[in-house]
DNA sequence: CTAACTGCAAAAACTTTGCACTTTT
DNA sequence: AAAAGTGCAAAGTTTTTGCAGTTAG
């Protein structure tokens, strides 16, 4: 499914970049936080990064995580996918693509098809608003729920 | 702001019939908050449904607005607009369709073209999931903000 | 009559904020 | 040296939960 030699350490190089363009500061804290969530697999929040980056960090407050993610997300890097004021996050593909959630056992994961940038482009039109950031979310039941469920 | 010879009933009517077709009792609060729900115009949260209907039923608690949100939502006949656990609803539209919200002054307006259902359906063949609702968020700026902010 | 619903109040959970201290640039 | 970032703790919000009393069917 996945291109795996040459592919992962550019979208860690990418991160850091966009936040050195603009004129973030780059701490050990910052380095490490970008690192974690360039190697993400999945979609974790704030909590989860929280807590494996304490392995490196002992000391790094939760508010420090958000504060970094504030960035990520306002560059337009990292997707939030708000799941009630649990959010979560997306690092991996800053395109605007489908998440796919499951309302029993919350797990997330990527819809296939990146979302049509003319669509957007076409909905600017239409309203008039500036389209910054998307979240295009789908609430349902995963393969293992809806088995056991019916 | 609101046609008052013919009404709209029928929407109205279409969420009362939801309701009791699932057996849920018909009380004054929760027809009067259908009420309220089928004719808002736009997208109006928790708080704001209920100090609106507190005109007509005073003791009316928050508590039992989130409860009878929460058995529309699961009807699929109110879509849910969750930004970050600041929900808004919106109950006159439940097929699926963009939102636009403006992150400077929270406006929330109705994206034009529903969502393609078709898509939906590639998702569901694609991830394995049963999808049951979705949230489609757009965030930006809206022409007024636009023009203030630059 | 009984199961469902209501209102109240307390609990929960995530995120934000203020501030003193430290570090990057 | 100045501006930015960090960590801690407290505050802030919205939503959920438990329960006793009330009501729809």
């Amino acid at each position: 499914m996945n291109t795996h030699k040459i592919e992962t350490p550019s979208r860690y190089e990418q991160l850091l970049a966009s936040l050195r363009q603009s004129d973030y500061r780059m701490t050990p804290q910052r380095m490490a936080l970008v690192r974690l969530i360039a190697s993400s697999e999945g979609h974790p929040s704030a909590a989860e990064l929280h807590s494996r980056i304490k392995r490196q960090f002992p000391n790094m407050s939760l508010a420090t995580v958000y504060k970094t993610l504030d960035l990520l997300k306002e560059l337009g890097q990292v997707l939030e996918i708000d799941l009630h004021g649990d959010s979560h996050y997306d690092g991996n593909r800053p395109q605007p693509h489908p998440h796919l959630i499951c309302i029993k056992c919350n797990k997330i994961i990527d819809g296939e098809a990146d979302f049509d940038p003319s669509a957007i482009r076409k909905l600017e039109h239409s309203s008039g608003y500036k389209i910054l950031r998307s979240q295009v979310s789908f609430y349902g039941l995963c393969p293992d729920c809806k088995k056991k469920r019916t």
